[in-house]
DNA sequence: GGAATAATTGACTGTTTTACTGGGTTATGT
DNA sequence: ACATAACCCAGTAAAACAGTCAATTATTCC
């Protein structure tokens, strides 16, 4: 799970389309004023969001876009991979490097963290701890069986 | 808290010093080798994890690279911060932007996470996600509180 | 049909960060 | 003295970041 500046923008316009959802569609105009974020960069990253299937677009007058699905069923996950989508991931051929992949486990640990926060979640700001308590209760008991 | 692939090779080279803790110093060569990192790239990296206080460094003959604290002293999280540095953080004067705020928060949830995860417990690699459910034990009593 | 709207596409630019190379100097143990 | 290894610095190719600009296409509204 990769954190930049460049997932924090998505995560952003996505949050912002979160609070239209229900009503017509948003246009990047609007985002871009709204979350000061030059247009042209948000038809990059929503040209990915799209290929993604996290939002659907339409053209025209009144067009613009809107999450494919609803808030509390888009994980922040997503939509950092989205937009960070490079495949050259799993480097085998590395025997001795093992602590290579001790790291990776970290790095999954979070990806599962924010693979259970849904946009919804991270709006209603105070739940986020709520979650995050509630998806380690899960670790828990994971690991009362485990160890 | 930023996640770049530079924070990954400041935390798998100090894993490989943790490893060595207790023995002589190790020289950057060495590291270097072991993991498959340019020398002077980890020399530049070094420069920041001493100036943190998270190694100390022996000149000469036999010298080399030693933690600054037991593995179980150093957090995975000071690791990235020390290669990461940069000031540039809170930018004020942006009023109604506040859902960059709330990704600032899910950001911190993250930090916190890994606050609580020392060198020690990454290398015992099962134990990783002991620590992530006793930390989140704390989350829950707080929440507990709080809500 | 014509005009405005807004997505879509693509090429192109400047800046910063990454990751690395290579050179040197300084300190230190043998 | 000499080898070792930290330290320091200058440069550099490639990538990522952030943005600009222009053109095209689909749609709605009049």
């Amino acid at each position: 799970m990769k954190m930049t500046t460049k997932g924090r923008y998505a995560v952003t316009a996505m949050l912002d389309l979160a609070l239209q959802y229900g009503n017509a569609p948003t246009p990047l105009a609007d985002i871009a004023e709204r979350q000061d974020i030059s247009l042209s960069y948000l038809e990059q990253l929503f040209a990915l969001l799209r290929r993604a299937g996290l939002v659907t677009s339409t053209r025209g007058p009144g067009g613009g876009y809107t999450l494919g699905r609803q808030p509390d069923q888009i994980p922040v996950s997503d939509v950092i991979k989205a937009v960070n989508e490079q495949l050259p991931k799993t480097d085998q051929s590395c025997e001795p490097c093992y602590l290579s992949q001790v790291w990776d486990e970290l790095s999954n640990e979070i990806e599962r963290f924010l693979d259970s926060v849904s946009l919804a979640d991270v709006l209603e700001s105070a739940e986020v701890k709520n979650i995050a308590a509630r998806q380690q209760r899960i670790f828990i008991e994971r690991n009362q069986v485990t160890t």
